[in-house]
DNA sequence: TTGTATGCGTTATCAG
DNA sequence: CTGATAACGCATACAA
């Protein structure tokens, strides 16, 4: 059982000082002859570095901390499929840590982290206005931050978002090209940026093709959850419909609306049709499927952590990448009858 | 900007070695005078530990590994959430991967991990078959590991897993009461030791209860993805069915089919009752909520972690945890019609 | 019970 | 271009 090899073994082996591996690894200038010695040493000797050495010297931490609103939000799913990818080539691990436990807000760990120094950067997905002050904490802490998606104006962070305003017009387009004139929108919190957004590109397009959203109908739930898109379809459907289509702010209220509408005997989409924002692949498996504006959240994590490893390699301007999103067509949306 | 404080800091501030800062902070013996002086001074300077260093000097990574097939998986979703609340209280980070990249079979990143000595243990989640290599490289590797709800019989390695007989004796009870006498089940991939232990479980119940599984419509095909549910509901339903209810091994496979199943018209669950296992959220969501058996899959994350815990501690020896998975009953099964 | 000295594996500084 | 050597922050024999 011999020990594992470090950079003073295999200089001995290659006859220079530990010095010149430590150069020769992180690719500073060596002489040819050396360098050839050392990756045969290093090979044959099966080396490979200790990060957790390396980070001390360094002063790193060598793990970054990703905070969302829950580990059970199927968007989040999605975006850490991306991050995973991108931290899998660097060599950093991940602190997870999810702000609402069992229904009540607490994002003391995350604050943790901050204050004791045990990550070097900070992704926020989804932050608003209550994540504000740990914001706060990371940029104080001068600990580069990246926000994914945030609901609200963020500064001294980098910014990684989706074009809500051009996502509610080509929503617009979708519908009216249908042929649906009586169109309403439900929003989420009534402070949620991403919901007037989405609304204002919805209601301006439209504008633009002369039809007015129905605002007798239009309103704010007051949540992202299924649970709400529950609660909004039994009080849509206490009453007569005297829309065709309904735009829902974003996915989790639109399935949890199709659900309990469908409950209730309305047929989607014969007797009304239904947009979601996101394409959460649960809108894929339900029927009718959901029709929706989908976000490239994979590619949102794989760009956040780019993103913040440049950050934490050397300060960057703060930027805002903004991408687009695309119609995902499915069977939730049809013509109206009429 | 004064430097953070370090454990020779206190030690100055407070008149002792560092040593014995050293031995206060790991519960060692300290006088309590020592300790007193030590604690007011930690507080005062609020200090924090350097995890890396100590990591350093203790030989250890400070991060586990996490694999799993795909990190898309609803499943997965689920027992990160008990990961990350266990990891949250022990100050060890996460290392991700997933197997499944864009449809090929890559190990590679989970490999390097314990060449690299990159980890302290290893979670593998649903481990098969195709994971024995990897598995054994951990154990070859002297590295801890603990899988979860493996579908293949492990050695050498903590398990927490299910109990997948008994669930299907409750499914079996379920239909039974609710009237049922023609049913089937409809396996994932072929060897799969979860689908045959759900099956043998309905089936051995089923028999006592004077019932036989519907042999003609029972099947196994292939994978346990949505996919295969709706081809599975091409196929089933190409011709007249001569079942009322359908167990599906897991929830995925459920879900496609009814997805797949509704779109031919097919009414569940007045035309059939249709079962699944796992209870991911997906189920809860769509319409008829789907009927189905569910793991504690967030209490075995949290339990995989302090198991993996403990191994990394101490060696301890290999046991099997087993969990018994609870009935829910929601809109997809009723009584036949007749 | 406490202090001293040394090791953990790298990187960085500074001569050469 | 290369070689000593001092950090990095903590844990632990060993001695006192």
């Amino acid at each position: 059982m011999t020990r594992k090899p470090t950079i003073a073994t295999v200089a001995k082996h290659s006859g220079v000082a530990m010095s010149t591996v430590s150069r020769y690894l992180n690719g500073h200038y060596v002489s040819n002859a050396a360098k050839k010695r050392i990756s045969t040493v290093i090979a044959r000797l099966g080396y490979t570095p200790s990060t957790t050495a390396r980070n001390l010297s360094l002063g790193r931490r060598g793990s970054i901390g990703v905070v969302v609103d829950s580990m059970l939000d199927p968007w989040f799913t999605q975006l850490l499929a991306g991050i995973e990818e991108e931290l899998s080539v660097r060599d950093a691990s991940l602190m997870l840590a999810s702000l609402e436990h069992k229904g009540n807000y607490d994002p003391g760990v995350a604050f943790r982290w901050i204050r004791e120094r045990r990550i070097d950067g900070l992704v926020i997905a989804k932050s608003q206005k209550r994540e504000r002050s740990l914001l706060h904490a990371a940029i104080d802490a001068n600990l580069p931050v990246v926000t994914i998606a945030p609901d609200e104006a963020v500064q001294h962070a980098q910014v990684i978002g989706c074009s809500n305003v051009a996502a509610g017009m080509t929503v617009a387009d979708h519908l009216a090209d249908l042929g649906h004139r009586k169109i309403a929108f439900i929003g989420g919190p009534a402070h949620s940026i991403d919901s007037k957004h989405r609304m204002r590109g919805l209601r301006n397009r439209l504008r633009q093709l002369g039809i007015s959203l129905d605002l007798e109908t239009t309103a704010f739930c007051g949540s992202y959850e299924a649970e709400a898109g529950v609660e909004t379809a039994r009080i849509l459907l206490a009453k007569p419909l005297h829309i065709t289509a309904l735009v829902m702010a974003n996915d989790a209220l639109a399935l949890g609306f199709m659900r309990a509408a469908q409950q209730r005997g309305l047929r989607i989409p014969e007797d009304l049709s239904v947009v979601g924002f996101d394409n959460l692949p649960e809108g894929a498996l339900v029927w009718p499927g959901l029709t929706t504006m989908s976000q490239p959240m994979q590619e949102m994590g794989r760009a956040a952590c780019r993103r913040l490893f440049e950050s934490i390699a050397s300060p960057v301007d703060f930027e805002k990448i903004e991408y687009s999103m695309t119609l995902i067509v499915r069977e939730s949306t049809a013509r109206p009858r009429d």
